[in-house]
DNA sequence: CGCATAACGTA
DNA sequence: CGTACGTTATGCGC
């Protein structure tokens, strides 16, 4: 580290932070309100933000070279066995503090910092033991504690940092501090203490005496042996009391001792600072929701963070002359960043950074670090156009992007189509923590790298910077290029590491390029069928909102939550549904109960409303997403689902409405188009998979019933009924039908007795027959869902056949929500994500098969099981052909893969 | 205007 | 008190 005229000069001596981490954690639980701290799962955290804020701080200020946490280990110490009711008497800890104390620790784990805990003593000794030895080892110590008896520690070398009012004030209670605050040295303090008590610890005192008529007798008789020396000189009725409760004092002076000489599992040397543990603090903070916290550690505190350091990098601009030369001469993989603008598969550029691998000199410069190329396209002639092209375009050049499916649709627009990208960092690091919500380039770049990034970004993400040379645009290109370079190769690491380097190369960049064609390509829609239904489904909802006035003789908006309960509850006096956290639900469910116990017509028109508003909609929105072309191009998201499925945006087209005849005939409005050069297609075709979910069940389970199912290609659930309800199958009801189908996909989701029962209506009793039923027939799946669980727990992850992760951290949770949905988590994903592993590498086959097939069909969405693909003039049986194969090959399970195939003018028709 | 909530559509 | 998503309107508070 060099020295610097600017900042903190390096402590000439070596600090030691010790911190009372249960005393400081409840501090702060009662420093700060509990309702402003709850995170999404509900899991209170207030008490571990007010900890890690004080935390973070007095690191901060303070600057110690070794730090280490105290926490009481069980409530049981020597002192109970001295004075059995210590500490009784105390109110119980709240249930919302409960738990917290666990999540500091893992604060601790996460920041590096040593926490030191022993069997049968108080966090309190444990601290004036390593004080003590710290002090005599030269050492300048500061003891962090909300408990006083910390105060008789202070001296020349020991300061005491006692909480003030919050979280964020410190009283540093040195020797002249006590004697100013209390009137007694540090060494007196334990007596002045004693004379008092301690009503937290159930150490009764003097009655009658206080801290001031203490701190005189202290200070007039030299210390507590004295005033007990004299014990009999001190008059009135103080001197009276204190003669009656002399034992109290003295039972007293010999519990608040603090212990210098227990024996510690740990050295002053094992205590040294750490740098925070990067990944950690990330993947915890982000589940406490600690966002600002996280900005704070990283942006001021720790040895390794300080030194963080901007990508520096020096840009030159490529116009005509010489961009051939120079792309033919730079080092590879090369760092791509793009300025510009993209969205509904298409776009445009303004400038492109091209940043050389590191190490490659500069041919003219001789530099170390190769000066970053910036592009403006529109300001090259015909041939330097065609030297960035074919470069571009060159598969057999690495590049690495951030988030290249934007990116590459702009290029691909301007003719400059992309290949050879061997690292998108975005979805290398999605693979690496699915479940985090964003991935920006710059937060990466400093988590992984350490380094910070210039970035300017627009709202929408995209990098919207000045044109016509603007230099400091260039350099902030230029340093998202040498960012992602650097980034890129970190990650490649990581994924190296975890054996998921093949999924992104195999299966993420390759969808990635998959799915950018797709939202170029769009999907048809018949415009005047939009209108015509939107109109539709407005006036349905619009007459059913009528009728429902009409029943309850006034206006209110159906769409308010909160004023339908004054009808229903308040007006109409009906029974209360079930709790939301701001009163009683009025979801489709509940109405329909109501209904069938009241049988007001209000409940009736108000679910017919509903209906129609939704479908209204909608349409409304397909309407308003309808591009020029007269396609809806909606953008596939390929980092959000944790489990590895893709999502779909603006708009969702994943969620169009198809159990109800009504939603179906928003189906039909998707419909069979042309292409670009205005040929016709001749049909869509839709394909999905049949029970896949269900199938890889049977496959991760290995359960010989569930496969022999499968193997036999009978109705699974008609198969299923039959051995769970001792039935032949031919006399399988619809109703134990339905029963065994909910039952399998619940168990797949990790649905409860009670859930179940609520679902089909059944009792919990029935419901947990029907379990045990269930797992008598197919042993296998009840060990395979046990196992999944066991497995995550232990390894702190699930994984897809294809090797995907999904770490579930609070499966080990002290907070039983958080462990249940976690567990719940962990059962699905390896199941979902499994599907969406399969699902891609069909889209791929199918994808390579028509490119290779030289095929002028194309894939137009994908709905998690299921593709539609627009065919081209006689291609149909080919395509089908194609489609069939690549999906049902896809991967190999214990069970076959099968595929349902239908064609039409709409999709609501190809998918009979 | 941004945010949380309730509701509801899909697999 | 069943997983995974995205969108909408309402209503609150800045």
């Amino acid at each position: 580290m060099s020295t610097s005229a600017h900042g903190p000069q390096p402590e000439q001596t070596s600090t030691l932070l010790l911190i009372d981490g249960h005393s400081l954690a409840y501090r702060a639980f009662y420093a700060l309100p509990t309702d402003n701290f709850r995170t999404a799962t509900g899991q209170y955290t207030n008490a571990v933000y007010g900890f890690t804020s004080m935390l973070i701080n007095v690191l901060g200020a303070e600057a110690p070279t070794h730090v280490a946490v105290a926490f009481d280990v069980s409530r049981e110490s020597f002192r109970q066995t001295e004075y059995a009711e210590y500490k009784a008497g105390r109110a119980k800890t709240p249930p919302e503090f409960a738990g917290q104390v666990d999540l500091v620790q893992e604060v601790l784990e996460a920041m590096n910092i040593s926490v030191v805990t022993k069997d049968g003593y108080e966090a309190d000794d444990v601290l004036a033991t390593m004080a003590t030895q710290a002090a005599e080892a030269g050492l300048s110590v500061l003891v962090m504690s909300g408990d006083r008896d910390c105060l008789q520690l202070s001296n020349d070398k020991i300061t005491v940092l006692y909480p003030k009012k919050g979280v964020s004030e410190m009283a540093r209670m040195t020797p002249d501090a006590i004697e100013d605050k209390y009137g007694v040295s540090p060494e007196n303090y334990r007596g002045l203490a004693a004379l008092v008590g301690e009503s937290a610890d159930n150490l009764p005192g003097v009655p009658g005496v206080g801290p001031k008529t203490a701190a005189k007798w202290i200070a007039k008789y030299e210390g507590l042996d004295g005033v007990i020396a004299h014990i009999d000189e001190i008059g009135g009725k103080v001197g009276e009391s204190l003669r009656e409760n002399i034992n109290n004092v003295l039972r007293n002076q010999r519990l608040n001792k603090l212990l210098t000489d227990v024996v510690l599992p740990v050295e002053i040397a094992d205590t040294e600072r750490r740098a925070p543990s990067r990944e950690a603090v990330h993947q915890l903070f982000d589940a406490l929701e600690f966002r600002v916290l996280r900005d704070r550690l990283f942006a001021d505190s720790g040895p390794d963070e300080s030194t963080a350091e901007a990508f520096t990098v020096e840009t030159e601009r490529h116009g005509p002359d010489g961009l051939a030369a120079w792309l033919q001469g730079i080092g590879t993989p090369a760092g791509l960043a793009v300025s510009g603008t993209w969205r509904h598969g298409s776009g445009d550029i303004d400038l492109l950074a091209i940043a050389p691998a590191a190490g490659t000199v500069d041919a003219d410069a001789g530099n170390e670090q190769p000066r970053v190329g910036v592009i403006d396209p529109s300001a090259l002639d015909t041939e330097a156009e065609n030297a960035l092209a074919n470069w571009l375009a060159d598969a057999d050049v690495p590049k690495v992007m951030h988030d290249a499916k934007g990116p590459s649709q702009a290029l691909a627009a301007r003719g400059l189509p992309l290949r050879g990208l061997t690292c998108d960092t975005e979805l290398a690091a999605y693979l690496l923590h699915p479940d985090q919500r964003t991935y920006k380039l710059d937060d990466l770049v400093m988590r992984y790298l350490g380094r910070t990034i210039e970035i300017d970004e627009s709202d929408d993400g995209q990098l919207s910077l000045d044109l016509d040379g603007d230099a400091a645009a260039d350099t902030a290109l230029g340093s998202n290029a040498a960012g992602v370079r650097d980034l890129a190769k970190a990650l490649d690491g990581e994924l190296e590491k975890i054996g998921a380097a093949g999924l992104l190369t195999d299966l993420e960049l390759p969808i990635q390029r998959v799915l950018a064609g797709m939202e170029t390509a769009g999907i048809a829609v018949d415009s005047d069928r939009i209108a015509r239904l939107e109109d539709m489904f407005s006036d349905a909802a619009e007459r059913a909102a009528d009728a429902a006035y009409e029943t309850i003789g006034r206006q209110v908006n159906l769409g308010s939550p909160k004023q339908l309960q004054v009808v229903l509850f308040d007006e109409l006096d009906m029974p209360k549904t079930k709790r939301t956290k701001t009163g009683y639900t009025t979801d489709a469910d509940a109405l329909t109960d109501l209904f069938a116990k009241t049988e007001h017509p209000f409940l009736a028109h108000l679910l017919d409303y509903r209906d129609n508003i939704r479908l209204k909609q909608t349409v409304e929105g397909l309407r308003k997403a309808v591009s020029d072309d007269g396609r809806v191009h909606t953008s596939y998201q390929q980092t959000v689902a944790a489990t590895g499925r893709l999502s779909s945006t603006d708009p969702n087209l994943q969620n169009i409405p198809v159990r109800t005849t009504a939603g179906r005939q928003i189906r039909e409005v998707f419909v069979v188009g042309k292409d670009s050069g205005g040929r016709a297609y001749e049909s869509l075709l839709t394909a999905d998979y049949s029970q896949i979910e269900m199938r890889i069940m049977a496959h991760l389970s290995g359960d010989d019933g569930l496969q022999a199912a499968f193997r036999a290609g009978e109705d699974l659930h008609n198969f299923v009924g039959a051995r769970v309800f001792h039935v032949d199958e031919a006399d399988v009801s619809a109703e134990m039908r339905s029963k065994v189908k909910a039952m399998s996909y619940g168990l797949a989701y990790g649905l409860s007795a009670f859930g179940l029962s609520r679902q089909l209506k059944i009792s919990v009793d029935e419901a947990g027959g029907l379990r045990d039923e269930y797992f008598a027939r197919f042993g296998g799946v009840r060990d395979y869902l046990q196992d999944v669980v066991e497995q995550a727990r232990r390894t702190g992850y699930t994984e897809t056949i294809k090797g995907r992760r999904r770490y579930l951290p609070d499966l080990t949770s002290s907070n039983r929500q958080r462990r249940d949905m976690a567990e719940r988590a962990a059962l699905n994903a390896p199941i979902q994500g499994s599907a969406a592993d399969i699902m891609k590498l069909a889209m791929l086959g199918v994808d390579e098969g028509l490119r290779h097939g030289e095929l002028g069909s194309r894939m137009l969405l994908q709905v998690h099981d299921e593709v539609i693909i627009e065919v081209a003039s006689g291609e149909a049986d080919a395509v089908e052909e194609l489609v069939r194969d690549k999906m049902a090959n896809a991967y190999s399970l214990d069970v076959p893969l099968d595929v349902n195939v239908g064609h039409g003018k709409s999709w609501h028709e190809a998918a009979h």
